[in-house]
DNA sequence: CATTGATCATAA
DNA sequence: TTATGATCAATG
């Protein structure tokens, strides 16, 4: 079973509400999916499982997943508590031309205005199958976390326009981090170095913290119904 | 034992 | 090769 693209948040809520207490066994039966024996070598199941259900229009295009809607799903592993068990991606970082881009017209900016977290509820060791599916939260940044996610973007974005990305480092930034994101350690794309000339490095991607999402499940969420 | 740096799958 | 979806696993 697979739904069409919602055309307002109502319906996109309602369907998530649905989804939430169930089992990811469950999910996948009505989906029609094989589950996998585990995510090692499948890494973005999860998340592809959702958004079928929920019925995401954007599939690997760089565009909101609901498309009409301009908002961004993101499943987030939970323990029983509410505290996030890993980071979460947001967005590729842009190394070449990145001098001049307001905050307003970043991709961390855009991709962050209007999220659904989805947390999946996965207490240590709970395989795979036996995750629960929590409660739905659609999210705009409050002005405070927003005036803190600038903040980490803007120096971030500062280093590298000076051309100090090897200096960045994961340790930088309070929720917002630069990391590796990339098929491998091999994998390589332009930068660009202190001289302005152009070198290769590893990709790099923007993640939030999982201090920063654990903080947004416990201000905001009532995890399960 | 939380965090960083590395890695896996798939589509276009 | 770039985008999407992320988690794995070594390490300080």
């Amino acid at each position: 079973m697979y739904h069409k693209p919602p055309t307002t948040e109502a319906q996109l809520m309602t369907r998530a509400v649905a989804m939430s207490g169930l089992t990811v066994r469950q999910l996948a039966e009505i989906v029609s999916e094989n589950i996998p024996p585990d995510l090692k070598q499948h890494k973005g199941w999860l998340g592809q499982l959702v958004e079928r259900y929920l019925g995401a229009s954007a599939h690997s295009k760089a565009a909101p997943d609901f498309e009409a809607l301009s908002i961004e799903l993101k499943t987030i592993p939970v323990d029983e508590s509410g505290t996030s068990r890993e980071s979460t991606y947001v967005c590729t970082v842009p190394l070449l031309e990145l001098a001049n881009v307001s905050w307003e017209a970043s991709w961390v900016y855009r991709k962050l205005s209007h999220v659904l977290w989805v947390p999946i509820i996965t207490p240590p060791l709970t395989a795979l199958p036996d995750r629960l599916i929590g409660m739905p939260l659609l999210w705009r940044p409050a002005a405070e976390e927003a005036a803190s996610l600038r903040a980490d973007w803007q120096e971030l974005t500062d280093m590298i326009a000076l051309g100090q990305l090897e200096q960045v480092t994961a340790y930088h930034g309070n929720i917002l981090q630069i990391r590796p994101k990339a098929a491998d350690g091999r994998a390589l794309c332009w930068g660009i170095n202190e001289e302005g000339e152009r070198f290769l490095t590893l990709p790099r991607g923007f993640y939030l913290r999982s201090r920063f999402t654990t903080a947004l499940m416990q201000k905001y969420f009532q995890l399960q119904k």
